[in-house]
DNA sequence: TATGGCCTTGGAGCCCACTCCAAGCAAGTG
DNA sequence: CACTTGCTTGGAGTGGGCTCCAAGGCCATA
């Protein structure tokens, strides 16, 4: 428990203040940014990632490098719980993971990949919206075969 | 080409009509009942699984032993192709092959298993829930990113 | 001073769902 | 007859996404 709260004890150089607007929605972070300096433990404990995969995310270039400590130990942000945020959605619409790699490179990139994310974005959403689909479609087989067990067990061939 | 369609050529025992009611849907057969020994080619076609992959349903217990010709081929009826049909669908929800072999043994062990494979359904069903509620909550999010980048690229952080 | 807790690294290992391979058989064609 | 096509088998290999390991550093409390 020693370094689950280094955060103020160091070097904590008060950065610009700058307003995320990437989130818009309702996530709140669990220290105001400037106190953001979160040890991977920390970061275990808010994602439900393990030690391990927030390491093996960011040696394949899924997450930025991530800040250390003097001692060398990752401090992680705000920015970067955010972006995990991101990644554990594109993780649920079945996004391979070298995908989500490809996105990270265009983010880092900079400015004149606008465009490439955006494609990239687009064609994300429509794979979900197509996976909405298939989804309600199952489901209006499992509520049949489901009936069909309630009602007339007996004449279920399968 | 030459074994595409031996069906009538064998010996077809003209099957007792049996009423197939598990689909009760819009899901029409390729052949009717009686001429339904379909060869592992044929069942490709229809699927889009591999003939592989058919064989590797069959040896780990994803499938009842299929029927063979007198050569010893695969002859798959209308009823494989409706389990085939259900395997798919139960594949896109996620559910783990074990799990789907778990069901298919159910099928098998007869009648007294009614109860647990309802019980198996319904979780299956809600599971199906969450994840197009998780799909839709990844959706806004994606619609939020993309309206960002196409209306105000510059201020997007990721 | 030593014990324990949390962290570091590169690399190996694991599980799942296929995917492919080698060797071989049966049937039809030139 | 040789050759091709389509199929058979058991077992080995592949790719993705983690998951774990060994060896070691730092630091606080007993």
């Amino acid at each position: 428990m020693t370094q689950t709260t280094p955060v103020t004890t160091e070097e904590t150089e008060q950065a610009p203040t700058r307003t995320d607007l990437c989130a818009a929605g309702p996530r709140r972070h669990p220290r105001p940014d400037g106190q953001d300096r979160y040890t991977i433990s920390e970061v275990v404990a808010f994602t439900g990632l393990t030690a391990h995969t927030l390491r093996w995310y960011e040696r394949i270039g899924l997450m930025a490098h991530v800040d250390r400590s003097h001692t060398g130990q990752r401090r992680y942000t705000n920015r970067d719980l955010d972006w995990l945020d991101l990644v554990g959605k594109l993780r649920l619409t079945g996004m391979p993971v070298a995908d989500m790699v490809r996105y990270a490179e265009l983010v880092r990139a900079g400015e004149n990949t606008y465009g490439e994310r955006h494609a990239l974005l687009e064609a994300t959403r429509r794979d979900v919206l197509d996976r909405i689909a298939e989804l309600r479609d199952t489901l209006a087989v499992l509520d049949r075969k489901i009936s069909f067990y309630a009602d007339a067990g007996p004449q279920q061939p399968h």
